[in-house]
DNA sequence: GTCGGTTGAGACAAGAGTGTCTCGTGTTCT
DNA sequence: AGAACACGAGACACTCTTGTCTCAACCGAC
């Protein structure tokens, strides 16, 4: 017989309300104005003392890695098979910056953050669940023939990303609205991988 | 009368030889690893005792600023008018580019680092040496005909930035060879922003 | 009312980094 | 050789953060 599901094995938060959410909620907030702020201004920011927040996140690491871990997963459910499986390509890279942009601009505290810890398996595979069906739509855009195959699909890959950099910093930038930001991002990105594009220089 | 002029008011580094310079070069490379490494970390990899460093820099900020400003004066000098002024947009960028590419390499600290501190008006005058050529180019291009003029200057500055990080990044994957990633990062900017690209939605 | 559990406030020790200073050494110029 | 100078090593005081712990107050359930 196993042991009543009441004894939790791990230190686990204390209560079931949405204070660990509201912690998250406002580090994520905090931490993405000042990386280097400290546990106390992350507490006070979480209207929380400060042992309370240790009680939550018994860690430093503990807590940014919490929210490594939010910010892949949505990253991850942002990119639902309903958002990947399109028609065509240009389709569904339209649809996956639609879905990823409001996660980047929620997670800003990442965009500039050292890369995920590969050594925790937990992160690794996140990473992966996100970065490979990225990888896969690409090269299957390459494969179909409306991305350009010239492109290896990490290049593609990145300047995805960097388009989507580009935006969120357009918006916060007051330059463009969210809504008309989409578009311009979707026209960038699939004109400068699309094929069809200008002749690249055999080697400059 | 003022006080002679061999009497230093700054506490003006010791030796004019390049011990400045090799702290500085090892100061980047170090940082630009491991950005929260400190001062003794960087006077051991600039092989120099830590007392020495801070009679060059006599303070943590001094050395990250001398670093930014470095990292800016290049940027500048990278931009030099025989690079900007090409008779196509289309020329122009990829000049900039190819000029520009080495640079971020070499400064790969300040790519994820927290913009400069434009309270700092050496540092402030330089972002705007740097940024103005690009954005008056971009316009230029708008302008001209060669850039779609719907992308606001700043979004398409953006792009730029995304690009070469991404080639940047393609490169130190070992994915394309520097001389490949040029060409590349070219096509993809220039398809990417370029006048003739595919229709925009009025509104996705 | 009382009890168990959670909370905020704050004390606490430990550690790390910073910036200053001194001292003995080595080098260079004279 | 002697003077001047820059150096490395290391001691030092100081500050800041972390993570632990205690305690009194509070709140809901019974």
């Amino acid at each position: 017989m196993p042991p009543p599901a009441d004894i939790t094995v791990s230190p686990a938060p204390p209560a079931a309300d949405g204070t660990e959410e509201r912690i998250l909620d406002a580090a994520i907030r905090v931490l993405g104005e000042t990386p280097e702020a400290s546990m106390q201004e992350v507490a006070t920011a979480s209207g929380v003392g400060r042992a309370t927040l240790y009680r939550y996140f018994s860690t430093r690491d503990d807590l940014v890695r919490a929210i490594r871990l939010r910010a892949l997963r949505d990253c991850r459910e942002a990119l639902a098979p309903d958002v990947l499986e399109r028609g065509s390509t240009r389709e569904a890279l339209e649809a996956v910056i639609g879905a990823l942009l409001p996660v980047l601009d929620r997670y800003r505290v990442l965009i500039d953050a050292p890369l995920p810890d590969r050594s925790d398996p937990e992160q690794r595979a996140l990473v992966e669940a996100v970065e490979r069906p990225l990888l896969d739509l690409i090269r299957r855009g390459q494969d179909g023939g409306e991305l350009d195959p010239r492109f290896p699909a990490g290049f593609a890959f990145g300047v995805l990303g960097g388009v989507l950099r580009a935006a969120r910093a357009a918006i916060a930038a007051g330059e463009v609205s969210p809504e008309r930001a989409h578009p311009l991002a979707v026209r960038a990105l699939l004109a400068g991988l699309g094929a069809n594009g200008p002749e690249v220089p055999p080697c400059s």
